[in-house]
DNA sequence: TGTTGTGAATGACTTCACAGCG
DNA sequence: CGCTGTGAAGTCATTCACAACA
């Protein structure tokens, strides 16, 4: 806890994470907007939390302002860049080529952000062959081959909840170690795999619960 | 990632609104595999948390099950699903009706767990007019009149992150009590808005940070 | 018996409050 | 001064451990 080396890490909580991705975002609007330098108070105030809860996550990375007068912008972009990983491309192969599916590959800010498609698996006849992009949709059975070629370690999935386990396991398999999963049953391999599970329609649940709570 | 405004005689923490959601969920599939009852035991393995957890959130809604034996499952499904507000119809209108707004929209799961779609806006000239589905996006300008008429309570946000602020007040105006949001922007609204932030790029982000990690 | 429901204990995250420094 | 960095205090969430009970 006391550890002064920027690049020492491994131990940072998800929800310190997620900050920090939002406020690697928040400095290339900064700098966008021609800004020099910042405050905890307003870094708080446009990331929607308090100024001590940014200080206090900065302080797990070093000191990384200056008393008196708060961050250099670029400086502060560079090390939270440094921290999570930006600065290289990351290859991701996606399982599921459905409307979800389709619309991640074309979803132009993946790419903008560092994260490049390598492959794309479908276990629909119907669905292999067709070309998303400049991609072809290839049979799931390629993982495999296709995966010990590219070597890609993140995966996203986005296929019917009862095959979500089972692609889960063969990404694994074949060297994936961080997978986003849409499917609606949550994953959760052990050892050193890293899931996020978003389920679009929990959200849509967990705003009809505040809603109905509202009302009573 | 969601962030909570409203507060009222049930008012559950988001965390445990999220168990229970999923859990309302299970009970369906364990109906499907002609399970008639169940235990905390259980349930925390299939969810992904402890016995004890799933007993915790249990408990702030009176007491749900036999000393002994368990969880009835339809008893448990029905008394879950009048908590998070099942058992009636959600009108939902989406603005941005870009790849991902697109998908959403012909994404069945949301028809079938009660969320209906009512209407989709977007600012984009080349767009409006065009079908999705069976409905026809609009043009924004159209939102007042739109929502005048039909009274939905939740909003779907899929535009650009420009112009996610202004989306989201223009939908409040009208009515619009609770809002998913994937724009790049967090969004927060003050009073009873209930808003969740739904990021992906920032999802394969925390990815890559556990990934960077993991090699240090 | 076996399992729930729940206070008490622990742990995780956030805010407070101020010393330290530019 | 003003603002950061940080221990201490506070709040919220999870786990423990066991009494209560079908």
């Amino acid at each position: 806890m006391s550890e002064r080396s920027v690049l020492s890490r491994h131990d940072l909580p998800s929800v310190t994470v997620d900050r920090l991705v939002r406020c690697y975002r928040l400095c290339e609007r900064l700098k966008a907007e021609g800004r020099e330098s910042t405050l905890s108070q307003e870094i708080g105030e446009r990331l929607g939390c308090s100024p001590s809860q940014i200080r206090k996550d900065f302080s797990k990375l070093g000191k990384l302002g200056t008393r008196g007068s708060g961050y250099r912008v670029d400086e502060l972009q560079s090390i939270l860049g440094k921290i999570i990983g930006k600065g290289r491309q990351w290859d991701v192969v996606l399982v599921g080529a459905g409307n979800l599916g389709t619309a991640l590959l074309k979803h132009g800010e993946f790419q903008r952000q560092g994260f490049r498609f390598l492959a794309v698996f479908d276990a629909d006849p119907d669905k292999v062959g067709r070309k998303i992009g400049d991609l072809v949709v290839q049979d799931v059975s390629r993982i495999p081959e296709t995966l010990g070629k590219s070597g890609a370690e993140m995966g996203v999935i986005t296929v019917p909840a009862t095959g979500a386990q089972w692609v889960a396991r063969l990404l694994v398999e074949h060297g994936v170690r961080a997978i986003l999963n849409f499917a609606r049953t949550g994953l959760w391999l052990g050892g050193d795999v890293t899931v996020s599970n978003v389920d679009l329609t929990t959200e849509l649940e967990k705003l009809a619960y505040y809603l109905s709570a509202a009302k009573a």
